[in-house]
DNA sequence: CTGAAAGCGCTTACAG
DNA sequence: CTGAAAGCGCTTACAG
């Protein structure tokens, strides 16, 4: 069995009290130090977080909700946001709730039970039960992608109307007048907004068409499915929006079958710049999510919060996407 | 604050010994289970897991350290490996190491120091000292996508050397005998078992040459490079096997700028089968590893492991892989 | 079936 | 600067 403090203590000489203290960087007597250093060494001691934790009530954990382990946008935020931690000595506890309330209603439940700092939860659309434990014992909350309906937290979002905004305008300076759109399910933040966006801008053009509206579940195979519904009902659409990276991708395959060339037969902007927005043919144009900034972002908030020891959350950080220029819009303007 | 056990027992007017028993299913009387249940209710009584791990050393928590979190392989195991370990009530404590030994380490320690009853480490291929401890504390490891060398402990890897025996056994029945490979480092498991499987089959027809195997590091960027290279070395290629995911990708977004048509130009054998599987023209033909029961056995042996209490890990379970087969090989056998 | 008490490994006011 | 002691929230032999 691992050594703990009072065999230190003995094996040097001191109290345990003495020992703590030497590990919790106090200053003490030169010749005391040297001695339990060594006893440390020869012991192979090592400190017992969990005993840390149970005494001054901070266990140096975050917990963090993704929807899905497998979905690249979460999961490259939660990298930058492991790194931000892991320089300050907290831990991350991932886990993904699929899509399923209740599954993450039982996980917030868990990571309380286990003492957890703070928790980070990606995209939770409205206010969860557990959320108000949370807040009675003041730990703090940040909500990612989206904030949180009937509860108030930090919020850590992008600007995802005006990205739409612009999307659409670049394609409306290139000429465009027949524009499809692949947005995701109105029940969500990111959706509305997304959607939003890109409508004020056709509206002001008078190019506003629902029927060329798609609504997905944000996978690539409703993104795959809508693309062909789009094409085939509307085949008048020179360019094509996508509100996220793997409805992108999904529209992205439906053009290849349906051996749409890119620019030449159709233009698209998608959503999200990851490991496979290189592997199509030609670049895609897309509106980029900062991935490491909203990463850091959660980490500093998460942070300052857990030193305030208050529960006054209630800052809301929109951050800019970028606009990142690939070869997939042509431009129509002739003259 | 939240209540304690103690707030609970004095609610209902019994001790605390007795509450804990209740928390734990055992029977008491009717009637102070009763009571006690109300009190719970009531206070909003909710365990602390932490002091239950400090009292009998046991923190239902396991820890998993992977290489990188946007890596779709082994995020796609630790997600059946985390729908495992939940059903059974455990949590997971997924960490990234991202290459770097030392930060593997490092992790290790920190895990440690957390008392998880057990960890998981991928493609680890040596000892690290901390491992050492682990085994001291006969706390369970196991080790996935490759044993670790000079320790002796669970592994679960699949059948690396059959697998590219096999798919080069394909290639060389269409009729191929020009065959690329993009291989990964051979400092790792599967990067010579994945080759020597690759080679053993290329000897047996005399069709082995060293100067069509390229050896990457297993991410796109080099399956892109090492695929242009090798296609300029060696025009008359006509089949490439590429041996993991990422490289495939690499491979895939070198011949389309190539603008080598597949199969008609080149065959190709991939390795794993994800999204990007999917949006890749014409569907890839891959060696596919089994990622449910990767993850499902790693949760069963590391959960018997905890039970067993001892320290006997040195079970090898190797699992096969899958051929799926796709439009990307073309027979070239003329009669 | 239940209470009193010791203990898991650590921290921290209180004295000195 | 340091020791003795109480306590964090829970469990579990020991009696009864």
């Amino acid at each position: 069995m691992s050594a703990t403090i009072r065999d230190v203590a003995k094996a040097s000489g001191v109290s345990v009290g003495t020992v703590s203290r030497y590990l919790n960087g106090h200053v003490l007597k030169k010749e005391n130090m040297k001695k339990i250093e060594e006893a440390i060494k020869t012991l192979n001691f090592e400190e017992n977080m969990i005993a840390k934790g149970l005494r001054h009530k901070k266990t140096r954990s975050i917990g963090v909700l993704i929807n899905s382990l497998t979905d690249v946008f979460a999961t490259s935020i939660v990298t930058y946001l492991e790194n931000y931690l892991e320089e300050r000595n907290y831990t991350l506890i991932l886990g993904d709730y699929q899509n399923d309330y209740n599954r993450l209603e039982k996980k917030l439940e868990f990571l309380k039970s286990r003492s957890v700092d703070g928790v980070v939860v990606f995209h939770l659309e409205h206010k969860l039960p557990v959320l108000e434990k949370y807040k009675e014992d003041k730990i703090p909350v940040i909500a990612v992608d989206s904030p949180i309906r009937d509860f108030v937290t930090d919020v850590v979002v992008v600007n995802n109307h005006k990205a739409s905004y612009e999307a659409i305008g670049k394609l409306i300076e290139k000429g465009h007048e027949e524009i499809g759109i692949i947005a995701g399910t109105q029940d969500r933040y990111i959706g509305y907004n997304r959607l939003e966006g890109a409508v004020k801008k056709l509206e002001e053009f008078h190019l506003y068409n629902p029927k060329m509206i798609k609504i997905g579940d944000y996978l690539q195979e409703s993104g795959y499915k809508l693309t062909k519904e789009l094409l085939q009902e509307n085949p008048e659409i020179t360019a094509l929006y996508t509100m996220n990276y793997y409805m992108t991708l999904g529209a992205v395959q439906a053009l290849l079958e349906l051996r749409k060339k890119i620019p030449e037969d159709i233009s698209i902007i998608g959503f999200d710049n990851f490991a496979l927005t290189d592997i199509i043919q030609p670049k895609l144009t897309v509106v980029a999510q900062p991935v490491q900034k909203i990463g850091e972002t959660v980490g500093k908030l998460i942070l300052e919060d857990i030193e305030a020891g208050e529960f006054t959350q209630n800052k809301q950080v929109h951050l800019e996407t970028e606009f990142l220029l690939g070869d997939s819009v042509e431009n129509r303007i002739t003259q």
